[in-house]
DNA sequence: TTAGGGTTAG
């Protein structure tokens, strides 16, 4: 027998052996000290020394088992038993132990195909991917060849490593094999390259399939839902509905998923129901599923509801929470619960510090951002590059450009996140020049730059009014074979109108390749407001109607615009229009964190507990304004209110007010940072440059766009934004 | 011993 390979002769001490069935009984319970001493219960000669190591590996649950397991298979002289050790490798690979898994399997003469899979499954189970691959091509060049059970493993280990080409090479070996009618090598196939987002080769293997089982269906299902297009994931799970397949739980995550992405969460819910007719709802891996549906299709609350039911959460499920809400805006929710992780001493991941970065940063407090920045600081997460791009990022738009580079400068092994997240911070607070410098810094260092690189950098040159470095930069992409996107040609349009070249971007969009999306349009009509070009802009805000028609931030312009040149019938006629779709203007609201406590302040608004004083003090600093010479614009958009009125509503906007509590509430000559969920507006963005003058503080005002600071009664925009 | 899924950065 193959798997009998150099057994030995039982040594003298397993003469006395516990009887098989008494191993039977004890594979039940968990592993003892007093199982591993074989020494005490040992009677019978008809002992099989296999059997009895397996079930000892099985109810194994620790590297200590693991020792004395190998020292008692050492002492007895099995340690050259393929099968003993092929099952000793399998079950330290299980427990995490590859690298003792490694360990014996270095020590045995020459492996034989059950051992070299036992190992490249290991590597590929413990997402060792690289090492599964290099142990496969060892495994060839010592002339062992692969099996059927072997390619399934090295096929996950190169969808795991995306390598492509390594996949193609091992397809070529099982043609040259002849496994091609084997249905786990083939499924194994379509997920490689599904992984690779090499969909049209997986999908070719899929079609050459004669029997589809459920898995094939999944594996193709799941491969278009990862590759963005969920549409077609859907689409096929229909069909393979209608060939009368039943699909299992796998399935209905891949199709719940693809729900989700296509933020359909009618059909999501029938898949809901479909999981608990199924009896599956307590099936962990599809409640994470869930959870993702309903948070990315904004319902929170039953994501939230559907997190609390779960008794024993897994960190993906925290996780999957966490960024629930931090993508739906509820980023203090995200901070408390990676908080209760904490607390409940539950170790986060390198996705939970990630999504938790990502909600601080939304959040834009930087206070809230240093205590993270804190955490990861004493924390093993510390190098982690995904970790610390994301920090980059937190801190930029937190408003501190300086603390973003201190972690991009300490950052070891900067790939192309970490470069492209500094570049797109600079980009945020209108630093042109520092970002062009460190793009030459990264292509010097040998990083190639990607699409979100060109993003950061023609950002920055729209902050900066740059146009004609921008222009050259967008025009370089092509040097780099990348293909610009809708956001790139956004950035061209908004670069050129902003500088006043409305015919020129105009016709920069009427040469463009893709058909212009919602940000193009949007960049077109928000220059039309600026230069007060009403018929580009009512041309603009046609297309925005159609393509974005709920969205009230394209209607508020258009009255803008109409406003700025006192054509109110066109305001009027705006107004019907939101109404009949029933949107409201977005309220104005900006947020100030003092002593590490938030506090939200909308236009005139008295709800704060210290309203009376902050009003008052916001009436002395409007005299003392008004003293140094600030007349407001009462031109724009209110124009159904007296002057004084208007001038009211203006003082009032919720930035200033959030200015004037911390003036109030903080240190002189401290940095006071403020952020608001829409743009500034003209008045506010005048006044704020006087307020740091005559108080002589630093403001820094994250607003829906950018970074302004405010410092000697100038803005770092150069009023340009 | 073997295949399919879910959470993360710009």
């Amino acid at each position: 027998m193959s798997r009998n390979l150099a057994l030995p002769k039982p040594l003298s001490i397993f003469s006395r052996i516990t009887s098989s069935t008494k191993i039977q009984t004890l594979t039940l319970q968990p592993l003892k000290d007093d199982d591993l001493n074989i020494h005490n219960n040992i009677f019978n000669t008809t002992f099989n020394h296999e059997h009895f190591y397996t079930s000892l590996l099985d109810r194994s649950t620790c590297r200590r088992h693991l020792n004395q397991i190998h020292s008692q298979i050492t002492l007895t002289g099995f340690q050259f038993n393929g099968f003993i050790i092929t099952k000793f490798i399998h079950v330290a690979s299980n427990l995490g132990e590859i690298l003792y898994a490694r360990q014996v399997f270095d020590e045995f003469p020459e492996p034989y195909v059950f051992l070299w899979n036992a190992i490249i499954r290991g590597y590929s189970k413990q997402n060792k991917f690289s090492e599964g691959i290099a142990m496969y091509n060892r495994m060839q060049n010592t002339g062992v060849g692969p099996d059927c059970f072997t390619l399934p493993h090295v096929l996950k280990a190169c969808g795991g490593a995306a390598a492509f080409e390594v996949g193609r090479a091992v397809h070529g070996q099982i043609f040259r094999r002849g496994f091609e009618g084997d249905g786990f090598v083939q499924n194994g196939l379509v997920a490689a390259y599904a992984k690779c987002g090499r969909i049209d080769n997986a999908r070719s293997v899929f079609d050459g399939l004669g029997d589809r089982t459920v898995v094939s269906w999944t594996s193709i299902i799941s491969a278009y839902a990862q590759n963005g297009e969920p549409i077609e994931a859907l689409r096929i799970f229909k069909k393979m509905r209608s060939c009368g397949l039943q699909p299992d739980w796998i399935t209905l995550v891949s199709v719940i998923s693809a729900y989700a992405d296509v933020e359909d969460v009618g059909q999501g819910k029938s898949s809901h129901s479909c999981v608990i007719k199924m009896g599956l709802e307590s099936e962990p891996d599809l409640r994470i599923a869930l959870i993702t549906l309903y948070a990315k299709c904004g319902n929170v609350m039953i994501a939230k509801s559907l997190f609390d039911e779960t008794e024993t959460c897994n960190v993906i499920m925290w996780n999957t929470m966490i960024s629930g809400f931090a993508k739906n805006g509820c980023c203090n929710e995200a901070i408390i619960l990676f908080e209760q992780m904490l607390l409940r001493n539950l170790k986060p991941d390198s996705v939970t510090v990630c999504s938790t970065i990502l909600a601080c940063a939304q959040l834009g407090s930087l206070e809230e951002a240093r205590k993270m920045g804190d955490y990861i600081d004493k924390s093993e997460y510390k190098h982690d590059v995904f970790v610390n791009s994301a920090l980059i990022d937190m801190y930029a738009k937190c408003g501190s450009v300086e603390l973003a580079r201190k972690v991009f400068d300490q950052t070891k092994t900067k790939d192309i996140v970490v470069w492209s997240s500094m570049i797109v911070g600079y980009g945020l607070h209108g630093k042109a020049r520092e970002a062009i410098n460190l793009f030459d810094s990264m292509k010097q260092a040998g990083v190639g730059p990607n699409d979100v690189t060109f993003i950061g950098l023609l950002t920055a040159c729209n902050h900066a009014g740059l146009v004609e470095d921008g222009w050259r930069i967008f025009n370089s992409m092509k040097d780099y074979n990348i293909e610009p996107r809708h956001q790139h040609y956004a950035c061209v349009v908004d670069l050129l109108g902003r500088a006043g070249c409305l015919d020129r971007a105009y016709d920069f969009i009427k040469k463009m390749p893709i058909d212009p999306g919602v940000s193009v349009w949007g960049a077109l009509l928000s220059a039309s407001r600026i230069y007060r070009h009403v018929a580009l802009g009512e041309y603009s805000a046609q297309h925005l109607f159609l393509l974005d028609p709920y969205n009230t931030g394209h209607y508020v312009q258009l009255s803008n615009l109409y406003a700025s040149v006192r054509m109110w019938s066109g305001v009027a006629r705006v107004r019907v229009l939101m109404k009949e779709k029933g949107l409201a203007k977005d309220m104005g609201c900006s947020m100030i964190e003092i002593n590490g406590k938030l506090h939200v302040f909308r236009m005139g608004d008295m709800s704060h507990p210290r309203s009376d004083e902050i009003f008052k003090e916001h009436k002395r600093l409007d005299t003392r304004l008004k003293e140094a010479g600030l007349v407001a614009d009462t031109e724009s958009a209110l124009h159904d209110l007296s002057y004084e009125d208007k001038e009211e509503s203006i003082c009032n906007h919720s930035e200033r007010l959030a200015i004037v509590y911390g003036l109030m509430s903080t240190p002189a000559g401290s940095i006071l940072r403020v952020t608001k969920n829409l743009r500034a507006c003209v008045n506010c963005h005048a006044a704020i440059k006087l307020i740091s003058r005559i108080e002589n503080r630093e403001i820094v005002v994250r607003d829906a766009n950018r970074f302004h600071h405010f410092k000697n009664g100038e803005c770092s925009c150069g009023d340009y934004w």
